[in-house]
DNA sequence: ATTGTATATGAGCAATTATTCACATCTACT
DNA sequence: AGTAGATGTGAATAATTGCTCATATACAAT
């Protein structure tokens, strides 16, 4: 069950108008994903919805798969961004991360769903195992101190579960919410719930 | 984005043979989502799989959302089951808990897999509301004292995020792991989260 | 202007798929 | 055995979709 199909574009864009088509078509896949979903998504309406002909698009990829992958990378990018300046916009404490987290996916909620629940070839991308990594990562940098000194039986075990914890928990809270939840209470609840697994701060 | 489609059975199967092609049509469904997924599944495999034709598929279910509908009906019916007994046989403390929801997952990892990634309408059956509810009530009843004890300040809030958390947690350790985790850890760790925030028991 | 290259077009092909329906077969009951 | 209703069959249909390719247009360089 391994992606089986070539992901990588036929041709790098010149240098003029082939920069748009692209960066067109990526737009559209976005739109779309986020309107109607992967099921919804052929290639044709892509075309269309970007307002270019389906000719272009098997020009630059050689496949849907293709174009759904350059648009999952893009995300992983943007959302890692958004957590890179969240984070130095001051002090680290349990709530601002929690907030940053959860506003970054609140913020493409739609498309977000879409590529989480609805692309069978997910977990295949680097991109996905490219972010999993640096949000491993900066979970351990973050929580390192604090960790130590209540450390876990497994610690490597204990930081990926609790960063899929996180990230998963958050997903969740946006996309199948408690009715009547608000932002607040979420983020409230998040901070609160990270300072007891690991300790204030 | 609600679900449209009718997934109501066209006929009960009144008693004989019936029955017996409901179950390979279910079983057929259940197999082939678990080996090749949502995307590869058709009415016509389906029904090959099963042993049966394509027409006694239309029999009884108004098309393939209906199948996989009932699929998920039974995993959840199953995967409750699993968590009632697993729970009554002994104390129900933190590493008992975690062992029970590991368990009834790994035990149909592949078939949970495809269900919860690759259905876009998933969230749209009331098996799922029901799945939701029913582990919502189970966490308060269980942790009904200890989170007494040590409050949050949204508690159904609380009650709502720690569910989905240790779900997706269970979910994500299992159907993504980290390489060389076995479950003994996974299991340890999960108990051990679930102690700091929920107090030991 | 002319020539060569890059880019764009979209009708149409081949393959796939969900679904139907006219007909066969089985089972139960008299 | 005869009959009626239930159940099973699978070739055929209509619609969709990914993708190609022959052709057209825009651009750059001389």
């Amino acid at each position: 069950m391994t992606q089986a199909f070539d992901l990588n574009m036929k041709k790098r864009p010149g240098q003029g108008r082939s920069r748009a088509t692209v960066e067109a078509v990526l737009e559209a896949t976005a739109q779309l994903l986020a309107e109607t979903g992967y099921g919804a998504l052929t290639t044709n309406h892509i075309a269309e919805r970007a307002g270019v002909s389906i000719g272009s698009v098997y020009q630059y990829f050689p496949g849907k798969e293709a174009v759904v992958a350059q648009v999952v990378e893009r995300v992983v990018d943007d959302v890692l961004a958004d957590f890179s300046t969240g984070l130095l916009a001051g002090p680290t404490d349990n709530r601002r991360i929690a907030a940053v987290v959860y506003d970054a996916i609140d913020r493409r909620a739609a498309l977000v769903r879409a590529l989480t629940y609805e692309i069978p070839f997910l977990r295949d991308l680097p991109a996905i195992a490219n972010l999993r990594g640096r949000l491993l990562l900066l979970a351990s940098q973050i929580y390192m101190r604090t960790l130590a000194e209540k450390p876990f039986t497994h610690p490597h075990v204990a930081s990926f579960i609790l960063t899929a914890m996180v990230r998963s928990a958050v997903l969740d809270s946006i996309l199948n919410p408690l009715p009547g939840m608000t932002r607040e209470q979420a983020i409230d609840t998040l901070a609160e719930i990270i300072a007891r697994i690991a300790g204030p701060g």
